[in-house]
RNA sequence: GGCGCAGUAGCCAAGGGGCUAAGGCGGGAGUCUGCAAAACUCCUAUUCGGCGGUUCGAGUCCGCCCUGCGCCUCCA
């Protein structure tokens, strides 16, 4: 059985026991973006960590409800909107959408729900009066101030002390506040920005507070998991957890903070500010999505994260090695007449859920009931196999360490090459018995391939894809298929000279050829 | 100045009181192979930034120090 689900929870910085709600359906509120820019790696690592946790969640049977938001009235679209010349919405707008292409292209699936900020201008508003009545905040002049003073938690998130805060404080802040760290609420238009109607005047929210309104409108309060970078931490949930208490009268406002490392560039960190961010888009031109995965899951969700171009060829070979361990199961499959994995990678249809809970996370196969069917090899490869699932799991129980669920993929690459060379060794076909387990790793597989895609999916799925130069393809495919045959007469005759001269200006061109037992392969360099 | 995170092999990176310190890259030696590639096998940290302490036992807990980073102003 599955053991607990612990995880880190950052109010009270230690790893706990994850309680599931009595419903069994998990909340999740993932803070997005203030689409004023291109998408970056930095926004991509919390949108892949909480698809994956979303996607382990529901192998262990729950509902999960994820709501990430667009923060779209904010500073600085204002700022962009105004330099570009466009209207701050629509700007929000276009940089929204190419969030969500941008993450989709990384096979990153939707979450529930993507509410915006100016789609929910009532509800904001509403929260703020009620804070008003209750004496947390203050009207100044048509803004609103939250009074820190009035909530005495106050930085218990960042494990601040309100004193510290106010002695240290580094800015000016501004004279109408009772308090140099209270923050606003609402905002009094000033001439040329969106502006909304509201009891104090035009004006438009604060950061922070469409976090609090939103949450609480789509998850109601005692979310389960609250999640977002390690840099907003404070201000911006411990302003959102003093505004939500405040305002529900009934705390806890999140029952587990998780907080993401973040993505440096050398030592600094990547941020739209400092100016030294790598686009999704730039990226997914130079890799394919399924190695920007692996990269970015290859480290826990909580550890920095310093990206390089170095560290990512380091990364690209061993992903490799897993991308063909993996594809050599499927080559396996197809030749053995059994059923090709790739329709058993493709994730479970969303209809469908939890039919059996936890299913993906047991050994398919019972290795010692095999055991007498098997040599050696055969029962090194049926333990490795019964034992992924099981590793996975555990790997994922401890909070959600995808690094480690990972190592159990390599061992499991390294079992299915080393039985599958075994095989080819020793000559004759497998027995019954063998058959299963290799079943068995079918599924098992589909973990790294379907579900997590941090290897490329199956030939056939991919040329789907790429329908439109579908006929191109096939006649490139064609003519490198007529070199090797000629190149495998050279051979025949060996003519060394000529078969190697002909790999070596294949491989100029991007096409990479191995001699096998069973024949001359060849494949794009790019997909090795 | 305050708060917080991190320092594990040549590089990346798990592990957070007790079985032999995961996994990847790189390197070395083999197997297979016409050669190459891929793959497989074995080897590559008596030791976890430093110094003290707690404990029968410490990368793992505590204290101090060193180094790097983040937050305290917009940031995933």
């Amino acid at each position: 059985m599955s053991q607990p689900i612990r995880v880190y929870n950052t109010l009270t910085r230690t790893k706990e026991r994850f309680e599931p709600p009595a419903d069994h359906h998990v909340r999740i509120y993932a803070c997005g973006v203030t689409p004023y820019a291109e998408a970056h790696i930095g926004h991509a690592r919390p949108a892949l960590i909480w698809s994956v946790i979303r996607k382990y969640l529901e192998a262990r049977g729950y509902r999960v409800t994820l709501v990430q938001n667009f923060t779209d009235v904010d500073d600085k679209i204002i700022d962009r909107a105004r330099a570009e010349g466009e209207e701050p919405l629509r700007l929000a707008a276009r940089f929204s959408q190419q969030y969500l292409d941008a993450m989709r292209r990384l096979g990153i699936e939707d979450a529930d729900r993507y509410p915006r900020v100016s789609e929910h201008i009532p509800d904001i508003v509403e929260m703020i009066e009620t804070l008003v009545e209750k004496g947390f905040a203050y009207v100044v002049d048509g803004d609103v101030f939250y009074d820190v003073t009035r909530f005495p938690e106050y930085g218990k998130l960042s494990g601040q002390r309100l004193d510290e805060l106010m002695a240290g404080t580094r800015f000016e802040a501004d004279e109408r506040k009772r308090n140099p760290m209270d923050f606003a609420l609402w905002k009094a238009a000033k001439p040329g920005e969106p502006a909304w109607d509201s009891p104090w005047g035009p004006g438009r929210p604060g950061w922070h507070i469409e976090c609090s309104a939103m949450s609480l409108k789509y998850l109601g309060n005692h979310i389960d998991f609250h999640g977002g970078g390690l840099d907003l931490v404070f201000p911006h949930h411990e302003n959102e957890i003093a505004q939500s208490e405040a305002y529900t009268g009934r705390p806890p406002f999140v029952r587990y903070w998780v907080h993401n490392g973040l993505i440096k560039m050398g030592a600094e960190k990547m941020s739209k500010s400092l100016g030294n961010v790598v686009s999704v888009e730039a990226l997914l031109e130079r890799h394919p999505a399924e190695l920007i995965r692996f990269y970015l899951l290859n480290t826990h969700y909580r550890s920095p994260l310093e990206f390089s171009d170095g560290a990512f060829e380091d990364a690209r070979r061993g992903w490799r090695r897993l991308a063909t361990a993996v594809a050599e199961l499927r080559r396996f499959m197809a030749e053995h007449g059994l059923p090709r994995s790739g329709a058993e990678e493709q994730a479970p249809a969303d209809d469908e859920p939890a039919a059996d809970p936890g299913a993906a996370l047991r050994s398919p196969i019972d290795p010692d009931a095999l055991a007498p069917q098997l040599d050696e090899a055969g029962r090194l490869f049926a333990e490795a196999v019964a034992e992924t699932p099981a590793r996975f799991d555990a790997a994922m129980a401890d909070d959600f360490n995808t690094a480690l669920a990972i190592a159990a993929l390599f061992d499991l690459a390294r079992a299915v090459n080393g039985y599958r060379q075994h095989l080819a060794r020793r000559g004759r076909g497998e027995t019954e018995g063998e058959a299963a387990v290799r079943r068995g790793a079918g599924p098992v597989s589909r973990r790294g391939g379907g579900e997590w895609r941090v290897v490329p999916p199956p030939e056939e799925a991919a040329g789907r894809a790429a329908a439109a130069g579908a006929a191109d393809e096939r006649l490139v495919a064609a003519l490198i298929e007529l070199v090797l045959e000629v190149r495998q007469e050279a051979r025949a005759a060996k003519n060394w000279a000529v078969a190697d001269r002909i790999r070596a200006r294949l491989q100029e061109l991007g096409v990479v050829i191995e001699d096998t037992p069973e024949g001359t392969r060849w494949k794009k360099a790019e997909d090795a």
